[in-house]
DNA sequence: CGTCATGCTGGGAGCGCTCCCGGGTACGCT
DNA sequence: AGCGTACCCGGGAGCGCTCCCAGCATGACG
C-alpha cells in the first residue's frame, strides 16, 4: 500500500499534484469535472494532507496555543475556566484550528516551558489568560513578536484582549446591595495582583463613594478565587459585622455562604450577598445566589476570533473587546420573588 | 535580519548544517570544541529549529492529543479531570511533548472532528478518556492504526490502558460499610455505559454477596458523575431506607450528602456514606467524606508513559497498568477519631 | 609501510506540500 | 486572420530539517 501524497492522488485521478492541491484547498480555477474526479479519489482513498509538509510550505500550522500560567488545582476548581475552554474549543473547532494546552504550575515551569511554547512554527498564535499583573511572560511574548491575545485586561497596554465590564459590574452589584438599604458593605475581593481583582475592587469602592458610604477597616478581605479562600476571607469579613458583602467571584461566594452558616447568621436577612461570574446554577446554593453574570463562553469565542485576526492581519482594528455583565437577581441579595423588597 | 536556519547557524559557526543538527539534537560524533562553538551561536542567536520541517523530515511531531468525548460541563464540574490533566501535562512537559486538547460536546461533533484528530502527522499519538462503552471512536482509531492508549478500561480488548482497581475498590469500600454493621446497603452508582460504572457496581454487588446480604429493589440508583445527579439519585435511594450507601464518585457523594440533609437525616448516624475518587478535601463536607482514593495524577502520568512506549515501539510489553485504590477513612462512614466504632 | 578501524565532518537526497509562473485552450472581438 | 483575455492545468523551486553515505584524518596494528 503506497503512501498517499498529493502526487499519488493526482496520478490516480489523472491530474497533477498542483490540481489536487487546488481542489483540496478549495481554490478556484478548477473545472467542475476535474474537481469531482479528484474529490472522488480523495474520498475513497481516505487521503489526508500531511500537516507538517503543509506547515512547512505555507508557514501556517492551524494550531492555537492556550497558555494558563496558574496552578492546575485552582484552575479546575473554578468553573470559570471550564466555560472559557468551552468557548475556546467551540470557536477553534469552528475555525478548523487545533488547540494546544499549556499549563504551568509555577514561574519556574513557565520559564522552562517558554521555549517550547513559542517553538518556531508549531503554533500560529497564543491565547493567554489567568496571568498575574507584571507576569514577565507577557513582555517576553511581545518582544519575541509572537502573535497573542489575552483574556482579561493586561496591565501593560497595546496588547489585544477580551474582557468583561468588571469595574462596571462590580459597581452595579454593589449598588444593588445599597438599594436594598444596606449600609455596612464588605467585600470578599479578588486577588489584587490581577486586573480583574483591581477592577472589581475599584467598582465596589466607587459604588460606596457614590452612596457616600465610608469603607471601614476589615470589611474587605482578599481571596484567591477558590471556595476555601472565600470561606476564610468571609469569616474574617464577618468579624467586622457587615450587613452586605460583594464577593468578587461565585466560587468564593459559595465559600462565603458556608462561612455565614457557620457563624450562625442568616443570608440574606443578616448578611446579603452578591457574587460575580454567573457560574453557579440557581439551586446549587441556599439561598440561591444573586450574581453579576459575565458571558464567559462568549469571551472564549471572542478571544479566538481576535487571535485569528491578529494572526491573519498582523494587527487588528479594534484590539479590545469588552463584553457586558448583567445582574442575575436571585435570593441572596435580599430580593423576594417579586424583586426588591 | 536573516531568517535563522540550520544552514545559517552553520555558516556563522563555520560548520555545516549537518553538524549543527547533530549538536542541536544531542547526537554523538561531534568534537567538544565544535559543539561548544555551535552551542554558543545557537544561544546568542536564539535559534529554534523549525518544528514543521523537523516533523516533515523525521515524521515525529512531539505533539500528543488528549481526546475527551464528553460534554465540557460535566468535565469541569468533576475535579477528576483536573487531576488527570494535571498528571498528563506534567508528564508530557517532562517528556518534552506538547499537548493538544480535543473536547467534543456530542457524537455529531465527534464525527465531524475525527478527521482533524487523526490528521496526518499532526499528532504522534492519542490519549482517550471518558468514553462510553461502545463508543465508535475507539474502533475507528484502531482500524485507522492511530497509536493511542485509554484512561479507563476499554470494553474491547487489545487496547493499552491505564486504570484503577475499580472493582476491588468498590468491594472494599462496601465491605467497610458492612463492617460497621450496616445491613441495608444502597448505592449511588456510576453510569452503566462506562466500564468504571460497571466495575464499581460489580464490586459493590460482590461485597453484598460475600456478606450474604440480598440487594433490595430501589437501593441502587444510577447517576452521571455530577453533583446534581448525586443529589437526585440519593433522594430516590433514600426512599428505600438504606442505612449505608456507596457512592461511585466523590462528586456524587457531595450531592448525596445534601440529599441526606434535605431529608432531615443525619450522616453517618442514620445513613453512612463512602465515596470514590479521593478528590474532596477533608473539611470540604460535613461530615468529612470517607472515600476510596485512586491516584488520578499518577494515572495521567502513566498514560503518557504508556503512550510514548506505544509511539516509539509500536507495541508494548505490558499494555495494561492498573493502579491501586486505597480507603481514606474519615467520618461519613461512621468511624470515630480512633477508627471503627 | 600498508591496512583497517575509528572519529568526525560535509553534502546529497528527500520528506509532502504551497506558491508562482508559464503554457495551452477556447472564446470573443476587431 | 489576428489578438487579447479568461480559464485551467502542470511543473519547478523551495520551505528547513533528518538521514545516510562518502570522505578525510588519525592512530593502532601486523
Amino acid at each position: 500500500m503506497k503512501r498517499l501524497t498529493l502526487e499519488e492522488i493526482g496520478r490516480r485521478a489523472g491530474v497533477s499534484r498542483s490540481t489536487v492541491s487546488r481542489v483540496v484547498n478549495g481554490h478556484r480555477d478548477v473545472s467542475a469535472d476535474v474537481k469531482e474526479r479528484v474529490l472522488a479519489v480523495v474520498a475513497d482513498t481516505g487521503y489526508r494532507p500531511n500537516s507538517a509538509a503543509r506547515s512547512l510550505a505555507s508557514s501556517r500550522t492551524g494550531v492555537l496555543g492556550l497558555v494558563i500560567p496558574s496552578n492546575v488545582h485552582s484552575l479546575f476548581d473554578d468553573p470559570y475556566f471550564g466555560r472559557l475552554i468551552q468557548g475556546i474549543t467551540k470557536a477553534s473547532n469552528a475555525a478548523d484550528q487545533t488547540l494546544a494546552l499549556f499549563l504551568f504550575e509555577d514561574e519556574r515551569e513557565e520559564t522552562e516551558m517558554y521555549p517550547r511554547v513559542i517553538s518556531n512554527s508549531l503554533l500560529d498564535g497564543l491565547i493567554l489568560t489567568a496571568t498575574r499583573m507584571g507576569d514577565p511572560i507577557v513582555e517576553r511574548l511581545r518582544v519575541d513578536g509572537v502573535p497573542f491575545v489575552m483574556v482579561g485586561r493586561p496591565d501593560s497596554d497595546s496588547i489585544p484582549y477580551v474582557d468583561a465590564t468588571n469595574q462596571r459590574g462590580a459597581f452595579d452589584a454593589t449598588m444593588h446591595l445599597i438599594e436594598h438599604g444596606r449600609r455596612r458593605l464588605g467585600s470578599v475581593a479578588a486577588p489584587s495582583n490581577t486586573t480583574a481583582g483591581v477592577d472589581r475592587r475599584s467598582g465596589f469602592m466607587a459604588a460606596l463613594a457614590s452612596a457616600g458610604i465610608p469603607l471601614e477597616e476589615g470589611l474587605v478581605v482578599e481571596g484567591d478565587f477558590s471556595e476555601r479562600s472565600g470561606l476564610e476571607a468571609m469569616t474574617r469579613v464577618l468579624e467586622a459585622e457587615p450587613d452586605a458583602v460583594f464577593c468578587a467571584s461565585d466560587t468564593m461566594a459559595v465559600g462565603a455562604l458556608k462561612a455565614i452558616a457557620r457563624a450562625g447568621l442568616r443570608c440574606p436577612e443578616d448578611v446579603a450577598l452578591v457574587g460575580f461570574d454567573g457560574l453557579a446554577d440557581a439551586n446549587q446554593t441556599n439561598p440561591s445566589l444573586t450574581t453579576m453574570y459575565q458571558p464567559v463562553v462568549e469571551t472564549g469565542e471572542a478571544a479566538v476570533a481576535l487571535l485569528l485576526d491578529v494572526v491573519d492581519l498582523g494587527s487588528v482594528a479594534e484590539p479590545r473587546k469588552v463584553l457586558p455583565t448583567e445582574l442575575i437577581v436571585r435570593r441572596s441579595c435580599g430580593c423576594s420573588e417579586e424583586g426588591l423588597s
